[in-house]
DNA sequence: ATCCTTAAGTGAGGTAGCGGACAGAGTGAA
DNA sequence: TTCACTCTGTCCGCTACCTCACTTAAGGAT
């Protein structure tokens, strides 16, 4: 029996990196292009691993996630399908210090590094969305530096939370108050305390690691700016899903 | 009477980007190299300016700074003669949200933004220097995220410390406890007290606006490993000075 | 049904850094 | 020499988050 495949996310053009290249390029890419499922808490890749595939994801959330020697971490972004995972494959440092982790469940297209070198020296269109995909990346990374210094965890927890749910497409995540910890750099009580101050004011709720967003404008509200200013630079760099301006 | 140029810094291979570049490259951008000073306090560009020039700095050392709308503000990387300033010019997203300010006096050159994306387009060893380089930077901007949100603050100061007198070439630094404070992100009064007690230690000495380094193996034993960890990366992404391996 | 594991809530006590206010102490200008 | 300014030191109460320890609750497996 033919294994089923899911037919949801399958198409490359869920990926708005690869949805924004012009018809030739995708058709040259389309053969190489290699399905896979990225299931829930895959280690893509460690910290200093080299890496072989750039994957561009069309569904789910992909952590990127730094760990000091002591055992705590912080994750520095996240990224979904409107960016791509890997950039180092393009970039010529082969490796990165952080590590890359299947944060939601989802899908993505991958390519071998011999063929993103090859693709990206050709100077088209591709290496030109990898660099400002990267520039936007360095922007989502810096602010959320800025925000770990300065804001309280609950807003911290806002634009956490709206960063997620902006790259699924429900009001549904699947994760631990523990997770959330780890990926903000905090322990679980303090998210646990973040957590039901938002369910008190009604803003989201939750049980047994599944958080629902039951009131998305109230959350908007609460956010810090650094919620904002990466979606608008993200606006500004990256190419739009069909449809949108 | 002709202007007196200060021979120390007019070599444009005292930058070790440039440095690395094969002669015939060197050749051709040789006449589009424009020396320019970098006095102390100088903001290169704003958040969100249009970046206009690619800097290489010989010396002293520039800021990498992102403001919040409150006022309060982080340094996300430090910038000396391994690298460059402006990465925008040719990431492709030509702004970027983060402020440069020189921290350190010193000078550059600097190429065009027209010039540097010819230069790049050309897929040769500047293409290739500069995205290393970028790679660098966000390894730093991610490092000093972490170290943010997990280490004490007298060890991000040992960190600041280290990092600078590498850039320079002395282990002096002119900077008052109160822009270290925003540098760090934290309050005047709370440097002063990471500092008194690191002058308590005997690793530092200061006064009125002079920082000296007077035992660097003890700062370097006191740092969080986010020191070494970007020194590896630097390491093992750009080009050692020359008589280095 | 019962047990076991995992997720979440709670509470006591500690600490780093904040906010604001104010006190010396160099340095340079008048 | 005096004044003004800048840089540094210090103190208070306060808050956010931490460490450590324990409890409650929901599913899942047998």
């Amino acid at each position: 029996m033919a294994k089923v495949v899911d037919t949801e996310h399958n198409d490359p053009r869920k990926n708005r990196i690869l949805a924004a290249l012009p018809a030739h390029d995708m058709e040259r890419l389309l053969p190489e292009l290699e399905f896979v499922p990225l299931p829930l808490g895959l280690t893509m890749s460690e910290s200093g691993d080299h890496v072989d595939y750039l994957h561009f994801p069309t569904s789910g959330i992909v952590s990127l996630i730094y760990e000091l020697e002591d055992g705590s971490s912080s994750e520095t972004a996240l990224v979904g399908n409107e960016g791509m995972v890997g950039i180092s494959t393009f970039m010529g440092g082969e490796s990165m210090p952080s590590s890359t982790v299947v944060q939601s469940v989802g899908s993505a297209f991958r390519l071998a590094r011999k063929i993103i070198k090859q693709e990206f020296s050709k100077g088209g269109q591709m290496q030109q969305l990898s660099l400002l995909f990267t520039q936007a990346l360095i922007a989502q990374t810096t602010q959320t530096a800025v925000c770990n210094a300065h804001h309280p965890l609950d807003q911290q927890l806002c634009r956490w939370l709206l960063m997620s749910v902006d790259r699924l497409h429900t009001n549904k995540l699947v994760v631990t108050q523990e997770l959330i910890g780890s990926l903000l750099g905090v322990r679980r009580e303090t998210v646990t305390g973040a957590a039901s101050k938002l369910r008190e004011e009604g803003l989201i709720d939750y049980a047994r690691g599944n958080i629902t967003v039951t009131d998305r404008p109230g959350l908007e509200s609460k956010v810090c700016e650094c919620y904002a200013t990466v979606k608008e630079e993200y606006d500004r760099l990256l190419p739009h899903p069909r449809g949108t301006p």
